[in-house]
DNA sequence: CCAGACCGTGACCACCTGGTCACGATACTT
DNA sequence: AAGTATCGTGACCAGGTGGTCACGGTCTGG
């Protein structure tokens, strides 16, 4: 697949391009890519119908953009992540993840709405080609994680790395999820927020007892000892 | 939320009412709630554009009855396993859940489609309703079965058996979204499938990592001895 | 002061949307 | 056999869709 470019939007002062953006992200992040509104968009950014698609071209290369710059922003997080904690042990590394994951669903809402859209549903043009690009990453990134671990000897040689980031992922994008939804939408349609599924009063517990699951299921006992 | 019946629909041939229902869930599960077409849905099934208002109302009528069923589908097969398999360990039920869910996914993938849809965006008419719905019901699901092992010593005593289960289901869920996915689009849009992320070669081995995994983090050590 | 390049605008297009309803066929009752 | 109730049909509706393009404004270079 070819990566789109699109100069005249780029020129843009910034301002009006964060409007844009802004409202693009909003409306497939709150309808998805079928059900969103050129219309309803370019009034919300308060622009002409004619500009967007001289920027874009077509609704396709709108998300197009908007996909990818969403998904940047998330690649930025998980590298800051990894690099500023290269010597630190395993599992503070993955609760390290697991916050940065929450600042991002809490301060950047509109691209995190985007993200899990694509993430669990492949609701974008061109199917799954996202899905499996967005996936493939955090997997790829949490698996050198992994096998980082393995190399200190803080998690058990016998570890599939692979297997295992697909697991971590599960339950981190799930959490994700949950916080997410939580956020979104704090009152309505949802009376069974206090049973327990609310990861947002309390996210430090949840996020130490996930990674202790993990730790329990995957450190390595022998060198760790003793528990 | 009131639950709607249909009479007129339930009066119809059992093989009209089951083509419909097909498509509607082919539908509703191919492009979600807002981008479904009942045009395109109505000449799949092959009946008027009429006769489907008649039936169900609105376009949300439909959806819901179609989500419901496909729920209690879900409900039914969770059940079966679960009253068939009380007296056996906990992670021999683990397993046998994985396993069922698995066959859920093969065998009734139209069913499987609408399912993850609104499991993980809430794309429905009555927003995250649906959502918390059906991860409510899972989630109790598993809670139950964690208790159980929990009072059998299987697992250690302080579990929080809430956060478990949503670890359990996240991990659940996208195990068996992978596998849909691997089912539904064997060839396309995936070049990465040979990256390990595929479950559908191998299940078994898979359910059997899974399961270790949280044998490993829930399993209470002083019963089952010197680890 | 003009020519020309550039650009945002919004009326407009063909097509599609969920939903309606007068009509004709069919089936049941008397 | 006639009358009546029930039902599926599909042309039709108002409104929305993604996308286009002639137009008029603004800026630049000569």
């Amino acid at each position: 697949m070819q990566i789109d470019t699109f100069p005249r939007f780029e020129k843009l002062e910034p301002t009006l391009r964060h409007r844009i953006l802004d409202s693009a992200l909003k409306e497939f992040g709150r309808f998805g890519y079928g059900a969103a509104s050129m219309n309803r968009l370019v009034k919300d950014a308060g622009i002409s119908k004619g500009a967007i698609f001289k920027y874009f071209g077509t609704k396709a290369g709108l998300f197009d953009y908007v996909y990818r710059s969403s998904l940047e922003e998330v690649k930025e997080q998980l590298r800051t992540v990894r690099d500023s904690s290269g010597t630190e042990p395993f599992f503070d590394r993955l609760e390290k993840v697991l916050r940065a994951g929450l600042e991002f669903t809490t301060h950047r809402p509109l691209s995190a709405a985007i993200y899990y859209r694509v993430i669990y549903t492949g609701d974008a043009p061109h199917g799954n080609h996202f899905l499996s690009e967005i996936q493939g990453t955090s997997r790829r990134f949490l698996k050198t994680l992994i096998e980082d671990g393995v190399k200190k000897g803080e998690l058990r040689q016998e570890i599939d790395a692979e297997k295992t980031a697909f697991i971590i992922q599960s339950v981190l994008d799930r959490f994700l999820q949950a916080h997410y939804l939580e956020f979104m939408a704090p009152a309505i349609d949802r009376p069974a927020s206090r049973e327990g599924s609310d990861p947002s009063s309390g996210s430090e517990k949840w996020i130490r007892e996930i990674a202790d699951l993990f730790r329990n299921g995957l450190e390595n006992r022998i060198r760790s000892e003793e528990r």
